[in-house]
DNA sequence: CGGCAGGCGGTTA
DNA sequence: TAACCGCCTGCC
């Protein structure tokens, strides 16, 4: 049973620039708008005139308003950056309706770790695969089987040789291990305890930090932002540490935003 | 066929 | 601590 909860007055909101810089692997166009999971509801998405249209099975307006992060002044945040560092203003404008989602931790944490060394159509094809195997059946929704992300507990007692069928590769032990310490010790809640993941290094602990963790000053440097660094700055691409140093200098506390405006204007702008 | 894709762990010097 | 190297898999 589908449910419509419409929200009205927001601004800084474009679906395309959402879904399509990086933080999110289980959105995707069907029939022309954007149809993804999140906190085990489906939810189908449209946005006019300032008007937010979710079509869903469940959630109240609580709880997307906080998933879409909708109590966050994006307009405010990219007029900082964008004062901080002038260079950075095409990049605004063109991904003017990005905004960093708030995503369940768990989820995050195991969809990065798959990330690892792959690219997005393989990324999300194996985290629909794990949810397909390892979580729960919502039911046909908008013509297709749906499925929630897997629980703690599912991806701890999975087994590595079940999970080497899904195609994760040497990915496997590392979700096993990783469910199996998130389960233990609760979610994490800083960078090191994220580093002391099995399979979890410098980038994708960034990126638990800013999507999983809402840590807006975390700046994941991936071989993009690297691209980026190099083309806007002239850094060398085997420079980490000074990029790192230099991102939160120039960008401070919204190094995150900073990073996904970037992003998403050379994914899908400059190099195309 | 080698190279690479939103890296990481392990081993070397 | 920096520089390599191999790695599951799929697609050029």
């Amino acid at each position: 049973m589908i449910q419509t909860i419409t929200i009205t007055g927001i601004k800084d909101f474009e679906a395309d620039h959402i879904f399509e810089c990086g933080q999110c692997f289980r959105w995707n166009v069907e029939d022309g708008k954007y149809v993804g999971v999140a906190g085990g509801y489906v939810a189908r998405v449209s946005y006019e005139d300032g008007i937010l249209t979710l079509e869903t099975t469940g959630g109240d307006e609580k709880f997307w308003s906080h998933y879409f992060d909708l109590e966050t002044d994006y307009s405010a945040i990219k007029s900082d950056i964008i004062s901080k560092e002038p260079k950075i203003e095409k990049a605004c404008n063109e991904g003017y309706g990005i905004r960093i989602l708030n995503q369940d931790k768990f989820e995050t944490l195991i969809s990065f770790i798959v990330s690892q060394n792959n690219n997005i159509p393989r990324i999300k094809k194996c985290i629909e695969s794990i949810c397909e195997h390892y979580g729960e059946y919502l039911g046909e929704v908008f013509g297709k089987k749906r499925y929630a992300f897997p629980t703690v507990d599912a991806l701890a007692d999975a087994s590595i040789c079940d999970l080497a069928d899904l195609k994760l590769g040497y990915r496997c032990e590392y979700i096993v291990a990783s469910a199996q310490q998130y389960r233990k010790e609760g979610a994490p809640t800083t960078y090191d305890q994220i580093l002391s993941y099995h399979g979890i290094g410098p980038k994708v602990a960034n990126c638990i930090l800013l999507f999983g963790l809402h840590r807006v000053d975390a700046f994941p440097i991936d071989t993009w932002v690297k691209h980026i660094m190099n083309d806007m700055y002239g850094f060398s691409e085997k420079d980490v540490k000074g990029m790192a140093a230099f991102a939160t200098e120039k960008y401070g506390q919204y190094a995150g935003y900073a990073q996904q405006y970037l992003f998403h204007y050379y994914r899908n702008v400059k190099f195309t």
